[in-house]
RNA sequence: GGGGUCGUAGUUCAGUUGGUUAGAACGCCGCCCUGUCACGGCGGAGGCCGCGAGUUCGAGUCUCGUCGACCCCGCCA
């Protein structure tokens, strides 16, 4: 027996036919001498019709037939009558009167039915039986769509003149950004391979040994604490080209975006807005701003300084307000919920005022200026931020640099903390402003990211991106300056700006990139600004410093999450829903039973112990 | 590393103030059924209440620990 169609192909245009059909049992409805059995694949599902009058023979052996058997199935396809029509199922107008039945399978009993509605099962469960899982429709259209936009996103590199190439898993580890998983080598003992964070390094030797348009569909792996939009193992879509401006990459970057999303079958707008990193902050208090919400609005002026002071508003920093439509009256209650928004660090750098009508009787003027100034509507929800002001006295403004960036520091945590509350108010009335239903994809490029950041912790400033990240020409200065400020918080280097861009999408970032550093003098200043002496600098760069000193192009790129912009496209609410076999938020694979502990011998040969 | 939610039949859940034999639905098994498509009818089986301690005359229920799943913070150049 031959399969002549899938189980969701057949149509009405097909009756008369004899065809043969090959699939599971989805489910089975047995009326005695009349059984009828729907047959799924991956395309979707058919009735059969068995029918004891017309084959007895073949009846005993349906009867013993159950779901998830796996059939061949050979029959005349039949129009279904007038009454027996089904308008609910794509093949709903036909069906095959069973001539031939081949059992090409049993299944057990399983767990549950890939066949069910709704499948409403523990994920646990789910993700043990993945294989069951991945039958459901839900499944294989994530599948499908992963498939079309990975295709889409090739076709269209392919077409802009890059060239598919893939770097090594096993490579050297660097110790800066995510922790590394390791590979141990047994012919050198006590010597470790890693698997990738990214093929960053790799991608820029590729330019420089001029293959001019690079791209790789490139699975990518970071040891870090999970979350649902973050995987231990995911895939970037990687690219990287040479003598690039911006906007050459964002052209490119755009461009296969379109191609994807077409493939899913959306159109979106190009070219995308772009935004520096310094407004996203201002306007959305996060660098990667969700626009299908207003922005936040200064309405500082909106206040006369004897009303800040009133309302112990600490008037040299900002003063926002953050407006979530359509939100209608509130209730006493939810309004004291509001309170819960706020965590106790969160509460000592801002505070936040969401009683307008209160505020209406003392300053009715402010007030309308704060309603105009946001651009509120009738309903709409106003809460206005800002930070407490200090009972003590704070430290003199000695107006110097220094001091100015300290208050930038102190402005960014309003601004920042702002962002998180317009965040929580914009989840928690989403029922109501409806913003986040719907296709709505709105894009963002965030540029101008800055080139350090303070790590609180080890007291001194790190990099915000990757080392190989260019600077501004004209922040070259600040660099100079900064570094001798390293382990000050008010650095000049907290000013210094990269040309650095992220691609956002709906407040998710999908991808970074950059124009590279192409110089080696630069590159090991900028090594050297962060406190790596030339020694260090060659133990762990050497090859790649002298790499750039033979002809390095100009280049560039960037890398997206393609399991992200996979996520969005289907509407799921984590990726473990467009990756085929996921693991758990722990970082193990329920189905394989991973990681697992190693036989001694394997250990002993890789001359590695273990501490119990 | 920290916080939260959850864990009872194959699955999804209920389970009173700590008190008799732990229930329901779906699924499963058997019998019946020729137009169903979440088919229907009758009957039946199925439980380490995640695991381990403790409190108690008595624990699914209370306490502590532990394991696992999920979400969030930290972390993720």
């Amino acid at each position: 027996m031959k399969r002549t169609h899938r189980c969701g192909e057949l149509r009405a245009s097909d009756a008369g036919s004899t065809i043969t059909l090959m699939g599971w049992v989805n489910r089975r409805r047995d009326h005695g001498n009349l059984i009828f059995i729907d047959l799924r694949d991956r395309s979707g599902i058919t009735q059969i019709v068995f029918d004891a009058e017309r084959n007895p023979a073949m009846h005993a052996r349906v009867e013993s037939v159950r779901n998830e058997y796996v059939l061949a199935v050979t029959g005349k396809v039949e129009p279904r009558s007038e009454n027996t029509r089904n308008p609910k199922m794509d093949t709903g107008d036909i069906e095959v009167i069973a001539g031939e039945l081949k059992l090409l399978n049993e299944s057990k009993v399983p767990p549950f039915f890939p066949g069910d509605a709704n499948v409403n099962v523990n994920e646990e469960v789910r993700l043990k039986y993945r294989y069951l899982d991945l039958r459901r429709p839900e499944m294989h259209a994530n599948i499908e769509m992963r498939h079309r936009v990975t295709l889409a996103v090739r076709n269209y590199l392919a077409s802009q003149g890059f060239y598919e190439i893939e770097t090594p898993i096993m490579t050297r580890s660097t110790p800066e950004g995510a922790r590394d998983y390791l590979v141990p080598s047994r012919v050198h003992p006590g010597e470790f391979y890693a698997l990738p964070q990214s093929p960053q390094i790799f991608k820029q030797l590729l330019m420089i040994g001029g293959m001019d348009r690079y791209f790789q569909i490139a699975r990518c792996f970071r040891d870090e604490d999970l979350r649902a939009d973050r995987q231990p193992e995911f895939t970037q879509i990687d690219l990287e080209l040479t003598f690039p401006t911006e906007e050459t990459i964002h052209g490119v970057v755009e461009g296969f975006l379109d191609a994807a999303f077409s493939a899913a079958g959306h159109t979106i707008e190009r070219p995308f807005p772009q935004m520096p990193y310094d407004d996203a902050i201002r306007l959305y208090g996060i660098d990667k701003p969700d626009l299908r919400l207003p922005a936040m609005t200064d309405v500082k002026g909106a206040f006369s300084a004897d009303a800040l002071e009133t309302l112990a508003i600490d008037a040299s920093l900002p003063v926002v307000v953050i407006r979530t439509p359509k939100v209608g009256e509130l209730s006493r209650k939810e309004r004291d919920e509001h309170k819960t928004l706020l965590n106790e660090k969160q509460a000592k750098v801002v505070k936040f005022l969401d009683d307008f009508k209160r505020l209406e009787k003392s300053w009715p003027e402010a007030v309308a200026k704060v309603r105009e100034l946001s651009g509120a509507e009738e309903g709409d929800l106003l809460v206005m931020v800002a930070a407490p002001k200090k009972s003590e006295a704070s430290a003199e403004d000695t107006g110097d640099a220094a001091a100015e960036r300290r208050k930038q520091r102190d402005a960014f945590a309003v601004y920042s903390n702002a962002g998180q509350l317009r965040l929580a108010l914009a989840q928690r009335y989403a029922a109501r402003h409806k913003a986040f239903e719907g296709k709505a994809y709105k894009f963002l490029w965030v540029t101008d990211f800055p080139s350090f950041e303070w790590d609180e912790q080890k007291e001194t400033w790190t990099f915000a991106h990757h080392p190989f990240t260019s600077l501004h020409e004209d922040h070259m200065e600040l660099l100079s300056e900064g570094v001798k400020a390293l382990h000050d918080p008010n650095s000049a280097l907290g000013a210094i700006r990269a040309r650095a861009y992220d691609v956002v999408l709906n407040g998710t970032e999908l991808g970074s990139g950059s124009i590279r550093i192409h110089q080696q003098e630069i590159q090991a200043k900028i090594f050297e600004a962060l406190g790596m002496d030339e020694a260090e600098q060659k133990l762990r760069f050497g090859f790649f410093l002298e790499a750039l000193q033979y002809g390095t192009p100009p280049h560039g790129g960037i890398a997206l999450g393609l399991d992200r912009i996979v996520m969005i496209l289907a509407g799921a609410p984590s990726l473990r829903e467009v990756i085929p076999f996921p693991k758990t938020a722990a970082a193990t694979d329920l189905m394989m039973d991973a990681p697992t502990p190693v036989t001694d011998a394997q250990l002993k040969e890789l001359s590695i112990g273990v501490k119990k």
